[in-house]
DNA sequence: AATCTTTATGCAAACGTTTGCAGATTTCAT
DNA sequence: ATGAAATCTGCAAACGTTTGCATAAAGATT
């Protein structure tokens, strides 16, 4: 450290007064740090996490970071842990099982503290996040997350979700709702679907098998099944999406197919992407607080990070609340006109 | 390390065999590699990076993530790393001058091994940056540019595109143009409405003072902007702004006002953010290739990291092309309906 | 069998920190 | 003055790699 020999002071002095330990008196500390500015003097993180063995660095996986909701929780976490003096390394897996346990192995060479993850579409096994275990490295999942890997899991509640959202289109005087689902390898669609189903039958609206779709929800996948949907009358009342991505495509397939929404056909979607918002007519989504959902992620990671559990440690799981914004696609009764 | 002791071999073979060195026989290498495995051996990221004096990371500074333009530039930069062997360390300076202050310093505490950096929109000092000037670590600049540091710039054409824009709306018939511009602190305003400029006195259009606006390009601003255009007669018969919330937001405002575009004002945006394409009327806006940006933004830093360039160079900017997606919000003759 | 190559391995230093322990200096009470 | 206590500083090891150099083993050439 050319601090050291500038002052004439042994390097363990100066890499105390830096650190503001007690031990060192206050004229040194006075010098040290006026010499470290003087020298525009930074500690090289690599050596300090080194001999620490922690690096202040959180590693996100995320699928994309284009699509809404993922990035806005990723929005936050990254501002909280800026809070916190960490770093966050953000990887895309691309939704391909393959990158994500790659990424993994990258990032526990990173020596990362810790590891919040939004599972691939397609990841059922997760024992390529073993090595973190292994190593009793915070791990958390969170919106895509495994259904019986123990780790900690912050989810929003899509049981709910799918619930409130049906629930809302069968008041709304729909009898005949479609539901366009993603992959059931995906636990939180197996859960919406869930919420679906339970509130046909409260509602005594009978389940029809082919009124639902699985596939991913791409625009693509959204205007083949668009196309599916309306081949034939009769057409459905009401369509619950689990994405808004599919909703906004429906909304314009039919308005190009001069199917009128909401009177013909209500639409709900889900996440609350602003562009629900900004389309006519806005679309009926369901909130899952992003914000929220980043905060308590980082809130579980640093506090993982303080109080390590012993290896069988069932975390509790946290559940963030959902909530249907009501807007026009799903508005009136289907005779009445707005 | 134990696979050392576990085969009986020296760390130093051990780390040559690891990394295919010559020297080492290809029996070795196979036992080193199958202890690896099985003792689930990954390298500390850490030791290597402060042995070999760098680190695969690269970090990247945005204003935010969540916004469109450098998130999806982000997307492409972050990919196109990984598939380099490189990290990505991603923070947001949230448009603060200090954020990116103190941030350009953690990065480089994190010795990350080049730097990419689309600034705030109130720098205009950029001498913060000279610490990794002085360690001769590449750094580049995108989109929000600087004027006169000298360092690699990446930059959309601003002026094409601000006068292809203008122009676009004059030969739509618009005479009374409105121009809403960011902060004149950030370079790539000022040659958008260089731009804007130079297309009026092209078409022999006269300039009016009071018809540019100038602030940060947020919803709300553009709400007060949008009161103050129409609190009198007479309206403006288009409107240019430079960034596409600034557009929507108009647009909105106009349809709740029974203002109809674009017959009775037109619309122009700037970016081309997906949501131009789905509100109605769809409103035309100017691509600015994000990923294009993304790919050049990566190509650049790793030049730069192959071949180091004496203190005084002189980078070569380059630009990336811009184009004008028309659209409904700027279609026919104000007179002629649709 | 002796020498020279060639090939394969190991030693030890280095990267820039942090920290337990020991030692040096100062302060203070006696 | 003397010793004890309190205060400050330095030595050296450690973190997990990589790499120049030396050396050992094996193979080839007389």
């Amino acid at each position: 450290m050319d601090i050291a020999e500038e002052l004439g002071l042994s390097v363990s002095t100066v890499s105390r007064a830096l650190n503001d330990h007690p031990n060192i008196s206050a004229k040194t500390k006075e010098k040290v740090r006026k010499m470290a500015r003087k020298l525009g003097y930074r500690p090289n993180a690599m050596a300090a996490g080194l001999r620490n063995n922690k690096s202040r660095t959180i590693g996100l996986i995320i699928p994309r970071i284009s699509m809404f909701f993922p990035a806005a929780i990723t929005t936050v976490v990254q501002n909280k842990l800026q809070e916190y003096g960490y770093h966050l390394i953000i990887c895309q897996s691309n939704d391909s099982l393959e990158q994500e346990q790659q990424l993994v192995n990258t990032l526990y060479s990173a020596r990362v503290d810790g590891l919040a993850v939004s599972a691939t579409l397609s990841t059922t096994d997760f024992s390529h996040f073993d090595i973190f275990k292994q190593h009793n490295i915070p791990v958390v999942f969170f919106d895509r997350t495994p259904k019986d890997y123990q780790a900690k899991v912050i989810k929003g509640d899509d049981f709910v979700g799918g619930l409130t959202a049906t629930e809302h289109l069968i008041e709304q005087g729909c009898r005949d709702i479609v539901h366009i689902s993603g992959p059931l390898t995906c636990n939180l669609y197996v859960e919406r679907l869930a919420g679906y189903k339970s509130a046909l039958q409260q509602h005594k609206v009978p389940f029809k098998k082919q009124r639902v779709f699985f596939h991913e929800l791409t625009r693509e996948n959204a205007l083949a099944t668009a196309g599916k949907i309306f081949a034939q009358q009769p057409y459905p009342d009401g369509i619950f999406a689990t994405n808004d991505t599919t909703a906004i495509t429906l909304l314009q397939y039919c308005r190009e197919h001069g199917i009128r929404v909401p009177e013909d056909v209500k639409i709900v979607g889900y996440s609350n992407d602003p562009r629900t918002e900004i389309v006519t007519p806005s679309i009926t989504s369901v909130d899952q607080f992003p914000a929220t959902m980043g905060e308590r992620v980082v809130s579980a990671l640093m506090d993982l990070i303080q109080t390590r559990h012993p290896a069988g440690y069932r975390h509790p799981q946290e559940i963030v609340p959902t909530q249907l914004v009501v807007r026009d696609s799903s508005a009136g009764s289907p005779k009445k006109k707005k």
